[in-house]
RNA sequence: GCGCCCUUCGUCUAGCGGUCCAGGACGUCGCCCUUUCACGGCGAAAACACGGGUUCGAUUCCCGUAGGGCGCGCCA
């Protein structure tokens, strides 16, 4: 029994977006599960499409989202001397023919098999012609000869057994007509010699399976396991677009997601190990199996992504957060306040009040905006709810409390308190009346850590400044 | 049009003939905790697409119907 050797094989045409990063993740999980290697293959054989941004972006991905591959990438076009050779034998042993139709005649011939209502497949008109009609000035292509009778079938280890009748097959091309090879024949050859055993895609190649599935028999190759897993939906149930979900993994990064809640939510869709929802990566990997992986497309759902984003967020280390966010700052832009790079003291002080910050925060990008008040200069512009708790009742409630902050010998969260709460008793106030407009006054916000400890950490001089901020003339 | 695949709460899913008047999670709505928000706790509403079979018995098996998806390129 060799061992499992599965690729992630993207073609480079654009980023990496969330579909490719679960047949990713599947994979890699697959093969670590197997004590395997996980191989990855750019498939950039159109010339036309393939750019070099879009390999960075996919590889930047894989590294972001913690994935990585088992030896040197393997470029695709670098490999089409082995491809035509193949044709090449395929042609030798009767396998494949030369078919010298036009694009324009095949185009005709797709138009007139609408028009009529027929099956739009190749008709092969130059199966069975003798090559000696060949037309002058015409570059023929390869064509696999396919069965015409019987059926292919294709174990599928999430599909079950598909079963194709040959005469719905068509004699698909193996090489264009300027030497290159297809995908169709490029995936074949490459799977082969790149010894995979087990390939798991998304289940628009299933059809394809079974067309590569007769490459293959034609070759004299085994064939790889298969398995097909279903496409993501957006949350409408369409096709996933740009509008919901379909963005590359950059993007998520962007959004304030990490990657490790990313994984999470991402091999929950599709896939499921009775009623365990969160997962550890040593965990997914000894759990992850094929057989587990459902047949029908999922929707993506961001509510779910961020409950779970929030809870990876709380449970991460103070300081890999704000290491994080350092991240992610560039991305964000100018507006928020921060220098880029973080300076120390300030990393210092986003360290400390993380504890606070990190209960309530879904994304990096909340908890970064619900960190204004530690970097924010005076005076601090309250938000919409922050200015709804600061009406004049409020403001002259501060101005009331002022004194008795000011004569404070100590400065920490039980003196505030103690004078706080004094000052509720005497005025015959509740804690509320007085601690929420305290809140929108020191941090420009309706909600924040426990404010007696954000008055610790802002300081007497800060905390007194902001208030008089605040308190009417 | 032809081929293939899919169909359990709004969403992700458990269920592999009786344990299901269907379980978990997210979301939603209440209540509790709390200076707010969040977290946490408790609780509620919420689904087997439809029609035929098979069977003593179908969410589970089979066949249709409807709906959805994918493929049908000298793209990948």
């Amino acid at each position: 029994m060799s061992s499992v050797v599965t690729r992630f094989a993207p073609s480079p045409t654009g980023y990496l977006h969330i579909g490719g990063a679960r047949t990713a993740l599947f994979n890699w999980l697959y093969a670590r599960r197997f004590g395997g290697r996980m191989l990855l293959r750019i498939e950039d054989t159109d010339r036309e499409r393939s750019t070099q941004g879009a390999i960075d972006a996919i590889l930047d991905g894989m590294r972001w989202l913690g994935l990585d591959w088992d030896g040197d990438v393997i470029y695709q076009y670098a490999r089409a001397e082995h491809h035509r050779e193949a044709a090449m034998s395929l042609l030798a042993s009767g396998n494949a023919y030369r078919c010298y139709a036009t694009p324009e005649e095949l185009t005709a011939m797709r138009e007139a098999a609408r028009a009529e209502g027929r099956p739009l497949r190749y008709d092969g008109r130059w199966r069975d012609r003798d090559p000696a009609d060949a037309p002058d000035g015409v570059k023929p292509v390869i064509r696999l000869r396919a069965p015409t009778e019987g059926e292919t079938v294709v174990e599928d280890a999430v599909q079950g057994r598909v079963v194709w009748q040959n005469k719905d097959l068509d004699d698909l091309v193996l090489l264009r007509s300027d030497g290159n090879p297809t995908y169709m024949l490029a995936v074949v050859v490459d799977d082969h010699d790149m010894g995979v055993t087990q390939v798991i895609r998304g289940d628009d190649h299933l059809t394809n399976a079974a067309r590569q599935r007769q490459i293959y028999d034609a070759l004299g190759w085994a064939a790889p396991a298969m398995a097909h897993i279903p496409l993501i939906h957006g949350a409408d149930g369409a096709k996933l677009s740009k509008r919901h979900g379909a963005l590359g993994v950059d993007a998520y990064r962007d959004l304030g997601y990490l990657p490790a809640a990313l994984r999470n939510y991402l091999v929950r869709l599709g896939w499921s190990h009775g009623d365990q929802e969160v997962f550890s990566t040593e965990e997914m990997i000894a759990a992850f199996d094929l057989k587990a992986i459902g047949r029908s497309p999922a929707r993506f759902d961001f509510a779910k992504l961020e409950n779970l984003n929030g809870l990876y967020i709380r449970g991460a280390a103070d300081s890999d957060l704000v290491q994080a966010i350092g991240d992610v700052l560039p991305a964000l832009g100018p507006s928020r306040g921060i220098p880029v790079p973080m300076p120390p003291d300030l990393r210092d002080r986003l360290i400390a009040a993380m504890p606070g910050l990190k209960e309530r925060a879904k994304t990096l990008v909340e908890l970064l905006d619900s960190a204004y008040y530690l970097t924010a200069a005076r005076p601090l512009v309250p938000d919409e709810k922050a200015k709804g708790l600061l009406g004049d009742e409020a403001r002259a409630r501060l101005a009331a409390l002022l004194p008795a902050l000011e004569a404070l010998p100590d400065w920490d969260a039980a003196a505030t308190e103690g004078a706080v709460r004094r000052f509720t008793e005497a005025n015959g106030l509740k804690l509320g009346q007085i601690a929420q407009p305290l809140r929108a006054a020191l941090t420009g916000r309706a909600t924040s850590p426990p404010v007696f400890d954000v008055m610790a950490v802002l300081g007497r001089a800060e905390c007194l400044g902001r208030l008089h901020d605040q308190i009417p003339a």
